[in-house]
DNA sequence: CACCATCGGTTTTTT
DNA sequence: ACCGATGGTG
């Protein structure tokens, strides 16, 4: 078969691409593990291999294809159909509804689990916690075991979350964990088996399960031989993106479906191994190969493809440094006289600036915003620049940190879905039933125990009498308890019908309705998105919309705007031009992060997938004074920071150094017209 | 028992 | 600056 649409790959890329695939129907090869540097067209690679998996005659239902986020399983699916479309005719219609199982490891996993819940004893009704509902559970059960009111400090529910999480996905016993990440708290280790074994009984009394029980009942049902006989023989081909960023537990459910590596692919980089906090191992991707016998083929990919050769050069020079070698050096032949910048400025406010006239002016040249990004260690590290830009009406997009569904009155109107989707679930229900005026902790938690004990919890809840202090509030929810349950109304008028209910709450509880209502009429459009209630609830809560923009809405894909990010969300992605903001040490690396020489480690390769995410153009910014604490404008609390330790001056002969504003009276103008406030508009809603 | 005021400790990255 | 725990009041 002539393959043209392989001509443009390299041999490596073609190589990885074909591999295991004969041209005789035979597509089941042995397991493949592509390492693939920053910019090597890894994407582009995975997504040619499993189009020519089903060129070649290969099932789409039948490939199992697991990605970091659903972002970029949706990139790889839109770009397979791409390349299959072009090879087999857009009529040939292999692709319809095809990459059925692509997703990361927690979708998939919830997906197998409502499919095998019956045979392991699972209720498929289940809901998903995320990080604070189960947090918020823990600190249930830390409470009911008296661990709250303790001589000294028991650990925050934040951190026993952490210490479980670590526990679970590592699968390593909770006294190494406590030794190696937690020496503090060893002292406590009893108390916490205690408590975490109260969780566990909490959340199967409620029918709940958190994102590590999504891959632990996972790797638990594998683990039965004829279960993982059953769900391996679903796949042909399993392919696993990002491979240095997953941990133990996910690494074993991969071998327990395809313990032999038959049709097996992993890809990854260990040298942006950046999730250790999450117990990814870059372990995972080292010891891949040997995993087998015959060990697994290696493919590198080291020709970047995206950045010039000076950016490269930079970045080669941050990553060289780190304690360990890497399997591979980057090299590119897109020449450049350009070296990457390394810019000094007074402090963070001038640092917005800055970035806001260098973005304008790289439009004014033709370069939409879309193709520009702005990086940072720490989401809050961006708020001096989104008053800016929001000031100067410039729209941006930013990923990472403090999520859409965080806010308080989105999760009020999921609880009120959770809970009738999942009446055992104490957390919505706790939640829901403290909207209610004259209901508090108390109330409540005595109506969830009423009701827990029955087989109909909802008509368990209509026969209750109305609290004294809740009048006509009681029966109206009541009904719409007693309307969701049926679900006869249908999805999503559903979620219409919550949020109805809910508004004169809203209205009653925050100053600030007016916004927050905007929040959930945009809830409705995206619920509208979802086949049905089960879908949304999990969907949402697996990949929540991350983007937080200045608008309420997130813009409409014809619109331009400016990309802020976390280096983490930034991942996998690339811009013509890269800005990254408070390059110093106390932010890169994180003050919170200089324990231990991993952790360090860890942010130096921070650093360097930060960088390596420029094609054209990257400025790195130092601002040399920097506020702590409070935001008072006026307020003067600040530390003088000096550049991160990760570029010390032998590598400075990789960039082109320098300062803004450049000196002169330019700059007192400046910062004379930054102050200016509308002092008309202020009037205005004076009175409002 | 709900609700409000206050005080003290903490502060990253995310499925 | 923001929780979360704690104590007082109605």
């Amino acid at each position: 078969m002539s393959a043209t649409y392989l001509e443009k790959l390299n041999e490596r890329q073609r190589r990885a691409v074909e591999h295991g695939i004969g041209g005789d129907g035979v597509t089941v090869g042995g397991p493949l593990l592509i390492i693939a540097g920053a910019g090597s067209g890894k994407t582009n690679t995975l997504a040619h291999r499993v189009a020519h998996l089903i060129v070649n005659g290969a099932d789409p239902r039948r490939i199992l294809l697991m990605t970091f986020s659903r972002r970029a399983a949706a990139e790889m699916s839109r770009r397979v159909e791409r390349i299959c479309a072009q090879v087999l005719g857009a009529g040939s219609g292999v692709m319809t509804d095809a990459l059925a199982w692509a997703g990361t490891f927690h979708g998939i996993g919830a997906r197998l689990l409502r499919i095998y819940a019956e045979q392991i004893g699972l209720n498929v009704d289940f809901t998903i916690h995320d990080r604070e509902d189960s947090a918020d559970l823990l600190n249930v059960v830390r409470h009911e075991l008296g661990l709250s009111k303790t001589e000294s400090r028991f650990p925050t529910k934040g951190t026993c979350l952490a210490i479980y999480s670590r526990a679970v996905n590592s699968q390593t016993p909770l006294n190494e964990v406590l030794r190696s990440w937690y020496p503090w708290v060893s002292g406590w280790e009893q108390q916490l088996k205690e408590l975490f074994s109260g969780y566990v009984e909490a959340k199967q009394a409620q029918n709940v399960l958190d994102y590590d029980d999504l891959l632990l009942y996972w790797a638990q049902m594998v683990g039965d031989p004829s279960l993982a006989d059953d769900i391996g023989n679903r796949f042909d081909h399993v392919l696993v993106d990002e491979y240095q960023d997953t941990n133990k537990l996910q690494s074993s459910v991969l071998l327990a479906l395809k313990p032999g590596g038959r049709g097996l692919t992993v890809v990854g980089d260990d040298a942006q191994a950046i999730y250790s906090f999450r117990a990814a191992t870059v372990r995972n991707i080292l010891d891949f190969p040997d995993a087998f016998s015959p060990p697994a083929d290696v493919i590198t990919l080291d020709r970047n493809y995206r950045s010039t050769q000076t950016i490269l050069a930079a970045a080669n020079g941050v990553i060289e440094l780190a304690r360990e070698r890497f399997t591979k050096n980057l090299w590119t032949d897109r020449q450049s006289a350009v070296r990457p910048k390394l810019l000094t400025v007074k402090d963070e406010s001038d640092q917005a600036n800055y970035i806001v006239e260098q973005v304008l002016a790289n439009r004014e040249s033709g370069m939409l915003l879309k193709q520009q990004a702005v990086l940072f260690r720490t989401s809050s590290h961006s708020g001096p620049l989104e008053v800016e830009l929001t000031r100067r009406n410039i729209p941006f997009v930013k990923f990472g940190g403090l999520k859409f569904l965080d806010s308080a009155h989105v999760k009020d109107l999921l609880a009120v879905l959770r809970f009738a989707q999942n009446p055992r679930d104490r957390v919505a229900g706790f939640r829901l039933l403290q909207m209610l005026p004259g209901i508090g902790p108390q109330t409540a938690g005595k109506i969830l125990d009423v009701i827990a004990t029955d087989p109909e919890p909802l008509m368990a809840l209509g026969e209750i009498p109305a609290p004294p202090k809740s009048g006509p509030d009681w029966a109206s929810f009541i009904d719409l308890m007693l309307a969701l349950r049926k679900s006869d109304s249908g999805w999503p008028a559903e979620i219409a019908l919550a949020r109805s209910w809910y508004e004169p709450h809203l209205e009653r509880m925050h100053e600030d309705a007016e916004t927050r209502r905007a929040d959930l009429l945009q809830l409705e459009q995206i619920a509208a998105g979802y086949h049905n209630r089960e879908r949304f609830l999990t969907e949402l809560t697996l990949d929540p919309p991350d983007a937080t923009s200045d608008q309420a809405g997130v813009p409409l894909l014809d619109e331009d705007y400016l990309v802020l990010s976390t280096i983490h969300s930034a991942k996998g992605q690339e811009w013509r031009s890269v800005f990254m903001l408070n390059v110093v040490d106390g932010c890169i690396p994180s003050d919170l992060s200089t324990g231990t020489s991993d952790d360090l480690e860890e942010e130096r390769r921070l650093l360097y997938v930060g960088m390596t995410r420029a094609k054209d153009s990257l400025t790195l910014v130092v601002p040399q004074r920097f506020f702590t604490g409070g935001q008072h404008a006026q307020g003067n609390r600040h530390v003088y920071a000096s550049r991160t330790r990760f570029i010390p001056a032998t590598l400075l002969q990789f960039f082109e150094t320098g300062t803004w504003p450049v000196a002169g009276r330019e700059a007192s103008e400046r910062s004379a017209q930054q102050i200016r406030i509308d002092v008309a508009a202020r009037m205005r809603t004076m009175w409002k």
